[in-house]
DNA sequence: CTGAAAGCGCTTACAG
DNA sequence: CTGAAAGCGCTTACAG
């Protein structure tokens, strides 16, 4: 209970000297044929004013049992932005499709858990759209069970259920980095990063292959984040095996890898060409701007909307599973292989 | 409606042999002094599982009369970003202090109404944050009067009511600012700008005022927004009147300043010294960073929703009205005025 | 310790 | 054209 007593649907009616029923029906002027009749409208009509009568949102939607309600969970803390800044930019999309198609948006900041002593706290919101590197694949097989309409933003995978997702594709994105490396000449090429365990890692590293594949006789190299976070290992593998381009799954990877090199005296792009195969914190015009993998995640945040209406309305029963393309950037952070390395 | 016929707490009831009372005191384990014999407590746990059943949070909304929902209403698209990426910043402290206090954040996307056709889309939080740099002043106090808890981020006044707010302290980040030039040696200081008609704008300019004040025997210019829309009436007006000094009371100001100044071969900050007295979009390290106040909207953001919880928890009845210090910056774009000019 | 009942505030067939 | 009633799914005194 929060501030003061409102009035209700039934003070309206008494002071009006009508039905409840009546009163509602006047209110929410739906498309229900019956007509009423221009005096009782207007009577109704002025009691609620008089009293300032506005209805109970909560119990309309029990009544109705829909609430214009998109929800946004997701397994990460949005704060503090350990992860880059990836929330927002998927948050954006979320908020103009819904808003585009009349709904609201609601954050589930309570938990950082779906299912909890038998509640599902999503139930709020008539679908949700989920996020976050490390889903609780439990939860989400239940979600899935119980036929709650929801969409992942990121390709996740789980065990004997078909779920809906809208991803990155990344695959092309590391494809075409690899490809400009390779076409500029590079002939040993490392892939840095971490977290093999996820989709996304995997499908980097499946993209950055075919392009390996496609060209033949390059020297492939990987370079585990915990070699990254050893500065001077990383520059020995880095000299020792002679590493001219480096492919970076993440900002972290990326900008750990830049700091590393500049400081040992190894010029990015003369030396070593750099890539991030993600989108880059800052938008800086060329040359200061990366060469990269650039997402479109306004756009995908808006795509998965679509998606979660379309179930929610029963349009679409199929499971959707949606690919949204990258663009590689060619930056300032890559150049020709030099002669002699 | 949307999917699936869900069970409910009945079904529990039905199958558990106990009435519907029951099932609700075992399954919210609420702290009702009320013991429940451990075999129809196990009984009823095992039903629900059974039945997969899972509590319709409307419905306990409806019945408790709280729903733990923080509103966010914005009188501005929140996209496209028009006003810089002004609405973020604030989101990420509300989320987090909204998520501290164990509150959902629902964000109203639907309209940029809040009252339409008697209905007060608020309702559905316990009590909401409100944003936008015009607000409907009609609607607040509507809202004043109806008793709805709401705290304005930005200091907003409405006639004969008095609303809460949290605002940051433009006044002193421009006393600041300008104190700066001053003590730089500028003699001629112009302000440039717009919406004299809002109140971070007057706050501006009397934090600028009083600096002004203080030190005496200051050439003091205003240069309204139409003026520099139009490149050769801004260029004129800071040559004819040796302007050394400028202060930009937005990012679009501050930016087309710049670049007006630049094309038109004076420099900044050797001829001409430039600064935002607002937060800058890019946060790049000196010499790079402009000079500028520095808002803290995150913190902003989250002193709002205290401030709401504690209205909504009725600790506060008192109309609260908080600034937030805004710190300045002496960044790259101030220097000491050249002789001479 | 448990059940039957009233209530939260609205909507929607169903009669008249 | 309007009223009386049942229902949305839950909670919470109130009896026993």
């Amino acid at each position: 209970m929060t501030f003061s007593k409102r009035p209700t649907q039934s003070d309206v009616a008494k002071r009006a000297g009508v039905s409840r029923g009546t009163v509602s029906l006047v209110l929410n002027g739906s498309d229900t044929r019956i007509p009423i009749s221009d005096d009782t409208r207007a009577r109704v009509l002025q009691a609620a004013d008089d009293l300032g009568y506005t209805p109970n949102p909560v119990a309309q939607m029990l009544a109705q049992g829909s609430n214009r309600l998109i929800g946004v969970f997701t397994y990460e803390a949005i704060f503090p932005f350990d992860r880059d800044d990836f929330f927002f930019p998927y948050l954006t999309g979320i908020q103009r499709e819904a808003s585009i198609n009349d709904y609201n948006v609601l954050l589930f900041t309570r938990s950082r858990q779906i299912y909890a002593n038998t509640m599902n706290s999503l139930l709020l919101a008539d679908g949700s759209i989920l996020l976050g590197a490390s889903p609780d694949r439990a939860e989400l097989a239940r979600l899935c069970e119980e036929r709650y309409p929801f969409v992942y933003i990121g390709r996740r995978e789980v065990p004997d259920c078909a779920i809906n997702w809208v991803a990155n594709d990344y695959k092309i994105g590391s494809y075409h980095a690899t490809r400009h490396l390779i076409d500029l000449g590079h002939t040993t090429i490392a892939f840095c990063g971490h977290g093999y365990a996820l989709e996304p890692q995997h499908e980097k590293l499946a993209g950055c292959h075919r392009a390996v594949d496609e060209a033949g006789s390059i020297e492939w190299r990987v370079i585990p984040e915990d070699i990254l976070k050893q500065p001077d290992a990383f520059m020995r593998a880095v000299r020792d095996q002679r590493i001219t381009g480096l492919l970076c799954t993440d900002n972290n990877a990326f900008y750990t890898a830049l700091a590393c090199l500049h400081e040992h005296g190894l010029r990015v792009p003369e030396d070593v060409s750099v890539i991030s195969l993600t989108s880059v914190n800052h938008s800086l015009p060329y040359p200061h701007m990366p060469s990269h993998v650039q997402l479109n995640r306004p756009n995908l945040g808006q795509v998965a909307v679509q998606t979660l209406i379309s179930c929610i309305s029963g349009e679409v029963t199929q499971p959707q599973q949606i690919y949204i393309p990258c663009a590689f950037i060619a930056g300032g952070t890559t150049a020709p292989r030099k002669e002699g390395r």
